[in-house]
DNA sequence: ACCTGAACACCGTTCAAGT
DNA sequence: ACCTGAACACCGTTCAAGT
C-alpha cells in the first residue's frame, strides 16, 4: 500500500505542522513525538520525513508560527506616547507568555540547533519583534543615534523577557501574574526614566 | 557477579554526580545519558538507580551544584557602594554565564519538573542568590520597605538574566560578549537611576 | 512518485538473578 | 546487601519494498 494521493504534499505538511502545534499548545513540547503526530494526521511516521528534514526542522516551523503570533499580538496594541507604548508592549508580551505558556516556553527551552542559526528567515522574525520596541525608543529619543536606541530597546526587552521567563517558570518567585506585571512595569518605568535623564544629560 | 563493595554508596553517588557534571560542562546536557555515566564510573546502568531516584533527580543535583558555584562567584566581588556593587554583581553573573555556558544554560533549558518545585532546598539556593542583590538594594534605599526592595531586586535581576539568556543563546543578537556587557550595564544603571529618582519623589 | 512499515540504533527504567 | 545485565517500552530516523 502506498500512493494514496488523498492529500498533496503541501496539505500533508500543513496537517503535520498544525497537529504538532496543537499538541504543544495543549500539552507542551514534552508530549510531542513523531509517531503521535503521524497517527493523528492518519499517516505513518515515514511520511513526516517526506515534508520535513527531521523533527528539529518541524519544531523550527512550530516556533516560527509562535513568533508570528507574538508579533500579531504586539502589533495590535494602539499607539500611545512612546513611554506608554513600551509599557503596553511589555504587558502584552507578559500576557501572551502567560496565556500561551507552552508554545511560548518552547521557543526558549530547547537550545537552538545549527539549523536555527542557519535559517535567516527565523532570525528575521525575531528581529521584527525587536523592531516594534526599537520604533518606540526612536520616538522617545529622536536625537539619539539609532544604534543607541537599538541597544536600549534590546537591553530593556531582554529584561522584560527575563522577568517573564523566571516568573512563569517559577524560578523567580511562584506568585500570581498580577505580581509579575508589577515587576515588569517597574522595570520598564525605571529604565525609561533613568535612560531619559541620562541621555538628556549627556547629549 | 555483584557485591563488589569497592566503594561505599556515598562514594558511588559522588562519582556519578561529578561525572555527570563534567560531561555537562564539557559537552552540554544533550551529551549526557545514563549508560555513558555508568561506563565512565565503572559500574552498570542499574547502579545509578541505587543512589538516585532517576535521571531527573541526578540532574537536579547537578543544577544545585551550579547554583552553589554561581553564589560563590557572586560572593567574591568586593563590597563597594550599593549601586556599583549591583553593577559588579550583574557583570559577574554575565561573566559566569559566558565562561560556564553549558552548565549555566542547563539550569534554565529543561523545564523544572515536579521534583524541582517540591524540593525546598533547591528553591532555597535560588533565594540565596537573589538575597545577595536584595542586600544591595536595601543599602541603596534604607528608607524603602523590604518588600519594595525585594521587588526591585528581583525585577532587575530577572532583567539581567534575560539579557544574558537571549544574548548568549544568540536570540538577541549574535555579537561579542563585550557588547552584551554594555547592555547589562546600561540596564542596571538606567534602572537604578530611575528607581532612585522615583522613590525619592514618592516617599 | 508516493507512502508504507519494518528495522536500526538509541534512550530511561526495572528487576529477577547472581554473589 | 550490593550490583549486574538482560529485558521492556519508548524514541527519532532510514529505506527497501509495495502500488
Amino acid at each position: 500500500m502506498a500512493r494514496r494521493s488523498e492529500h498533496s504534499q503541501q496539505e500533508i505538511k500543513d496537517m503535520i505542522l498544525k497537529t504538532a502545534e496543537t499538541i504543544v499548545i495543549n500539552e507542551g513540547l514534552s508530549a510531542l513525538n513523531a509517531r503521535r503526530i503521524a497517527m493523528t494526521v492518519g499517516y505513518t511516521v515515514g511520511s513526516i520525513y517526506m515534508v520535513f528534514d527531521n523533527m528539529a526542522d518541524l519544531l523550527l516551523h512550530v516556533k516560527s508560527r509562535t513568533l508570528d503570533d507574538i508579533a500579531l499580538h504586539l502589533e495590535q496594541i494602539q499607539n500611545l506616547d512612546a513611554a506608554q507604548s513600551i509599557e503596553e508592549l511589555a504587558k502584552a508580551y507578559l500576557i501572551y507568555a502567560n496565556q500561551n505558556f507552552n508554545r511560548w516556553q518552547m521557543i526558549f527551552e530547547n537550545p537552538l540547533s545549527k539549523e536555527t542559526t542557519e535559517s535567516p528567515w527565523y532570525q528575521q522574525k525575531i528581529d521584527h519583534i525587536f523592531s516594534l520596541i526599537e520604533k518606540q525608543f526612536a520616538r522617545l529619543a529622536p536625537q539619539g543615534s539609532s544604534s543607541q536606541n537599538k541597544r536600549a530597546a534590546r537591553a530593556l526587552w531582554g529584561g522584560v523577557h527575563g522577568i517573564c521567563s523566571l516568573s512563569l517558570s517559577g524560578t523567580l518567585e511562584a506568585v500570581g501574574v498580577d505580581d509579575v506585571e508589577e515587576s515588569v512595569v517597574l522595570l520598564v518605568r525605571c529604565f525609561i526614566q533613568g535612560w531619559a535623564s541620562s541621555s538628556t544629560a549627556d547629549r
